[in-house]
DNA sequence: CCTTGACCTTCCCGTGACTGGAACCCCCAT
DNA sequence: ATGGGGGTTCCAGTCACGGGAAGGTCAAGG
């Protein structure tokens, strides 16, 4: 298969494929005329890659699932561990982003939304203290 | 004052200080010898934007929202779009990683976590549908 | 007067995970 | 022969800075 074979069916644009081949996650063949030549296990491993970063994995994490993945004699503690680690991430973000969420709301409440140049969202931001 | 006092008057690395006058969005004086020297107002403009960047406002909403603050005669409804489209995209995100943290902790609490290599979280990044 | 050390300056590179675009090659159909 | 739709590499840009090098400036102490 070609790139844009694989593009289309991992939902992978093929910059992406390519890029994930320079850092290392796939090493696809090549045919003779350069094109890269792509097998199941390739197609696999990228379908793979779509779900975790779909998850929210850094490139890091998908390495070392990748790994854990091809590893038959893995714990899967280890696999287990790199998850909570990202969860963990994903709630202190959750948890920025609901703060932002509140304070915003609450100052969007607080502004008429007029005409008039007063402005409780400015004067929040401006505010001596 | 000089660029450190300022820094820590407003919490603002010295080198995020630099970046936002590269950008334009102060105008520090400078001494003769070459130094930047903050009036009250640079300073009060980089508490400004140190707390819009707090909510997330990315720079250039932050440059919009500044140049409201200095028009005396903006409409507070301006003001109020930007917020709420900067909302509308925090909520986004929130709805996203959310999502994730779902799928996450239910892999998470599916996989044993101990030496064998058997594992949910591995069998659902490549399962075959 | 000289040195030391804390400031300050500019400049350039690196980050993460791609994306866009230029310039060029390859293959098949007309 | 030509046109179009693949493919290839490489370079630059994104966003909002951070790290670090190389060097100028200033106040205090010996």
């Amino acid at each position: 298969m070609n790139i844009g074979d694989v593009a289309s069916q991992t939902g992978l644009p093929a910059k992406t494929i390519r890029y994930y081949e320079d850092i290392g996650l796939i090493r696809p063949m090549r045919d003779d005329n350069g094109y890269r030549r792509f097998r199941e296990q390739d197609v696999h491993k990228l379908i793979f890659l779509g779900r975790a970063r779909a998850l929210g994995f850094t490139i890091g994490d998908c390495r070392t699932l990748l790994a854990l993945y091809e590893d038959e004699t893995r714990a899967s503690a280890d696999v287990k561990k790199v998850a909570r680690d990202h969860l963990a991430q994903i709630e202190i973000k959750i948890a920025d982003l609901n703060a932002m969420r509140d304070t915003l709301s609450h100052l969007i409440d607080a502004c008429a939304g007029d005409n008039r140049p007063d402005c409780p969202i400015l004067s929040d931001l401006s505010r001596k203290s």
